[in-house]
DNA sequence: TCACCTATTGACCATTGGGGTCAACAGGAT
DNA sequence: ATCCTGTTGACCCCAATGGTCAATAGGTGA
């Protein structure tokens, strides 16, 4: 189906498919312009739709395709033999922020697809989503062991504190990051900030 | 300027502000329609330009309006005397849970507002917030007691991790309700919860 | 009843931009 | 010289855009 486009070398596949989550990641699936995502990715028109046939299946692959990639990370590299729960955060952590590397706007895209309202698309992503949530839903806390926790707090919302606080964190990044010259992501300095908001995290929720 | 559409009774008037503010939070200047606006509002698209004159005067109006609509209610409302950080946090809380009743999408439409880069607005805007950030950056959090805290963590990643809380907190339940089919917001219900994550915060982060 | 007036309508206009097509081309291999 | 595969971009039709304006609705005073 797309192995025309699956058999590019992998450098301009990353360009046409960053051009193409960011177009839809912006704009949701109407507004998204096949126009702008071929200028951006640097090819032309026709390649486009040699490759995905129209709109509808380009997204639907994006989306497909988009969640393979982070489900391949998370699950080679998370070590799920690890107890300690700040140590398995930062390992999500660093899994997200090498993706982000490469793709800016994988989650950005893979959000925004969840609140997608386009009739055109809506029926399918929501099919996708239901399949998804029954196979993957709590696994990055499984096996935790949650004894290190102070024990006179709901432990659900200090999971919640902490897993908001690190996604604050990366989306304060990434707008300082929008907003400076050339859109430069500096991971090694928000990598240390990180390692400091753990530690205040780590003393004022363990035992 | 904007008389004739000042001198209209509030409900007209918040019709027409919520129908605009939410076209162009969800898809940004360029992006917004005036047709969808003048649908949503229920008015005629002839009477929206005898208001406004056009789309560019209209969206920066509502910029400044929704601006100064934030800082009458903030600095109407909150205590200064106020020491007590997590009290003031409280009250800016329920200040913008209040302002949400009557403008669902008023922080989105800022939000996205200092975003913008349709060339068409970006010099104004970024004219108006530099403006605005000369005068107000900082103004919530003075004259507040810092010693109540715990002095073995910073204080400023203390105060950010507490006010992510509740950012994230007020943005999962509206994403829940955009979920729900009505689109209702149980006020009640969050302003518990949130009392719960009071609790634990001043229970982590207070000597 | 009718003339006057202001607030409001929505059909209409020129123009842009949308998704999608396809004849033509580039250039390496046989 | 002839394929062939990968690639181009001018072109198509049409939906939707921001904006206009003659026509109307409906209240007011005479």
């Amino acid at each position: 189906m797309f192995s025309k486009f699956l058999n590019l070398d992998k450098e301009k596949q990353d360009r046409i498919i960053n051009a193409a989550i960011k177009e839809f990641a912006q704009k949701g699936y109407d507004h998204a312009s096949t126009n702008e995502i071929v200028k951006e990715a640097g090819i032309s028109k026709g390649l486009l739709f040699h490759y995905f046939g129209n709109k509808k299946q380009m997204f639907l692959f994006l989306f497909d395709h988009c969640y393979e990639l982070i489900a391949d990370h998370f699950y080679q590299k998370i070590d799920l033999t690890e107890k300690d729960f700040f140590t398995r955060i930062r390992q999500a952590v660093i899994i997200k922020m090498e993706l982000l590397k490469t793709y800016p706007d994988l989650f950005k895209f893979i959000e925004e697809a969840y609140l997608e309202d386009s009739p055109e698309v809506k029926m399918e992503v929501d099919k996708k989503i239901k399949e998804l949530n029954e196979v993957n839903l709590g696994k990055v806390y499984e096996g935790i062991d949650f004894s290190k926790f102070r024990n006179d707090m709901d432990i659900e919302k200090i999971l919640k504190i902490i897993t908001w606080t690190f996604e604050k964190l990366s989306a304060e990044e990434l707008f300082k990051a929008k907003l400076s010259p050339e859109h430069h992501i500096d991971y090694e300095r928000i990598f240390l900030e990180a390692e400091e908001y753990f530690e205040i995290l780590t003393k004022a929720f363990y035992k």
